[in-house]
DNA sequence: TATTGTTATACTCTATAACTATA
DNA sequence: TATAGTTATAGAGTATAACAATA
């Protein structure tokens, strides 16, 4: 007998996931920001000046994808992109005044969403679940996503092994 | 101080279940398949005879998407199309041979995937984790994605709440 | 010679509307 | 009048290649 799709935990995230993007996306409509804006406002927010490079690889995204996401937020006026001051070629891109204000916005409409993911667990369950996934992302060697201190130079971010999705 | 991203579940989920259809995916294109494709074939190893309608609500899609994804599985010869003994309008879709053979292939590969992504919990951590997540899903309302039974006619398969993801 | 940012291109996916045949 | 399946269309997202500037 094969595992019912609803054990197995690479389905249940991939569903728990897209419902939780989808629903955050319907939150953060009413501040023009989608979850991948959220997502890199708080990356800069936690660590200011990083190429756009570096913050392609914590997202998990390429370079080139990176350039439409920091025009859209530097067009509102949340991002700047300065010059880098030991590399010419590239951008250092910091949060501007109001991306601070857009951002701590957002972080209210994600409280809002994780509440609402979690509202059938206890707290000591939050804390169990939220734990477990942490250690499933830090053993699938997920980008930190949000580097906390000063030692985040070289080591991070692992090239992803070509998930392509086709051959043709 | 805001909440780390790596602190958020709904962030947590979507990174863990982007992570897990890539690699999945990857998987899957030995067998020429989909994530959605075993996901289709599952769905309908659990129920067959369902309508391209019930089929849709269950994966939270529109039918006009099911009706190129039941294209893929029945060009390859996986499922089969017949009419629908009490509606003259719908399809009844069946599992074909084949498609057992290949949902038997592609449940190994989902194994694996699995495998994988539970690679540091013991049996017990995942045994937690997979029912908190199941918990989850269920106080989400998401489609239970595989009856069981014979008893799940018309109450399934809720109206996801308009998860539109712009404005303009 | 390699890397950063950028643009262009094609391809996939999604969302919507319309049409038909049935109910 | 409403629903199941289908088709067509436009939009968004993704992947790849190429280029200029700089390392």
């Amino acid at each position: 007998m094969a595992t019912p799709l609803t054990d197995r935990p690479g389905f249940l995230v991939f569903q728990l996931g897209r419902h939780a993007a989808a629903r955050f996306a319907a939150r953060l409509a009413a501040l023009d920001l989608q979850p991948r804006h959220f997502w890199l406002l708080s990356l800069i927010a936690g660590a200011e000046g990083e190429t756009q490079q570096q913050l392609a690889d914590a997202m998990g995204i390429h370079r080139n994808a990176m350039v439409s996401l920091v025009d859209d937020l530097e067009h509102r006026g949340l991002v700047e992109r300065r010059r880098h001051p030991a590399d010419r070629r590239a951008h250092a891109v910091h949060l501007a005044a109001a991306g601070r204000d857009a951002l701590a916005r957002a972080n209210r409409a994600a409280d809002e969403n994780d509440a609402e993911l979690l509202a059938g667990l206890d707290a000591a369950d939050r804390r169990r679940l939220i734990a477990l996934l942490q250690r499933l992302a830090h053993e699938a060697q997920l980008a930190p996503a949000m580097p906390t201190g000063p030692d985040h130079a070289a080591e991070g971010a692992p090239t992803p092994p070509e998930p392509r999705g086709r051959t043709t």
